[in-house]
DNA sequence: TTTCTTGCAAAGAGTTTGCAGCTTC
DNA sequence: GAAGCTGCAAACTCTTTGCAAGAAA
């Protein structure tokens, strides 16, 4: 984890930004919590348990910084609260989730499954893609097997 | 396009609703624009044309309904504003959307590229799909053709 | 010192809600 | 006249911004 936050640093400072302690520790929350999905407010109580001192404007504004130097993608579901997840280290593509429409759970899928599809619209549509977004809404494992108890 | 109002319509009374001429006019707008992904502000604007007497909870309110009747699908860009797209009738899903980094405009895909990819997910991930959403960004036609002169 | 960053509070944007009045059956 | 629907205004949620103070180079 050390080697993660020592990348993103250099990062932020090939962009002319500094790490901060506040900025650290956001980054440490969202690496702590890769799969979770926080949103802006949880990234924001979390990190406010280690260093109380930390405001919500800081919060949003690493987070938008984060955005675009592309350290985390930033998703929105569609229920109107942004939320932030890491890229793996050396992704070009952001990847894709699975949303159970009856407990809410979101999965992650890192394979990259939209091969043939981009080629299918890059061809036909003349569009160069730089970057996409899939997220499949439907049931997952779990109350599957429960639906079908019942 | 009557024949369109009539099917929401009917959809409407199956669910016990009315279509009111606050609704009519809110689905004429949508039928009008039905490729232009417009906000919830901008439908208000448009039926208020026609119907200045209308308020923006009514317009609200009816594309709230119609996203619950499946008769549009509610959409978020990221921009923090939700979009409202019309589904074409007797689709069972959502068409893709590729966004122009460059000037921001919206082309739709209205091919199910996704056939392969979800038999993958599905049995994979044992997750049943219901709908999907799948964006691009990129850069569209004419603005490769602009970047290419520079 | 100069520049960047922070915390706070206020402002902003988009959306939802309470309620009285109006329609419709 | 009961139930559903509407317009208005107020409330609410999430996010951004202005600014004075603090930290870093």
């Amino acid at each position: 984890m050390k080697s993660r936050i020592d990348r993103i640093k250099k990062q932020l400072h090939e962009a002319s930004y500094k790490l901060t302690p506040q900025r650290e520790a956001t980054v440490i929350v969202l690496l702590e919590h890769e799969a979770d999905h926080l949103s802006a407010e949880d990234v924001f109580l979390l990190v406010k348990e280690k260093s109380p001192e930390i405001g919500l404007a800081t919060v949003y504004r690493t987070l938008e910084l984060l955005t675009d130097l592309k350290v985390v993608d930033k998703i929105n579901f569609g229920d109107g609260v942004s939320r932030f997840d890491l890229r793996k280290e050396g992704d070009h593509h952001f990847h894709h989730h699975l949303i159970c429409i009856e407990c809410g759970k979101v999965e992650e899928v890192q394979e990259d499954l939209l091969g043939e599809v981009e080629k299918i619209v890059e061809s036909r549509w003349d569009f160069a893609i730089k970057d996409h977004w899939l997220t499949f809404h439907g049931i997952c494992k779990v109350c599957k097997a429960n639906d079908d108890e019942n």
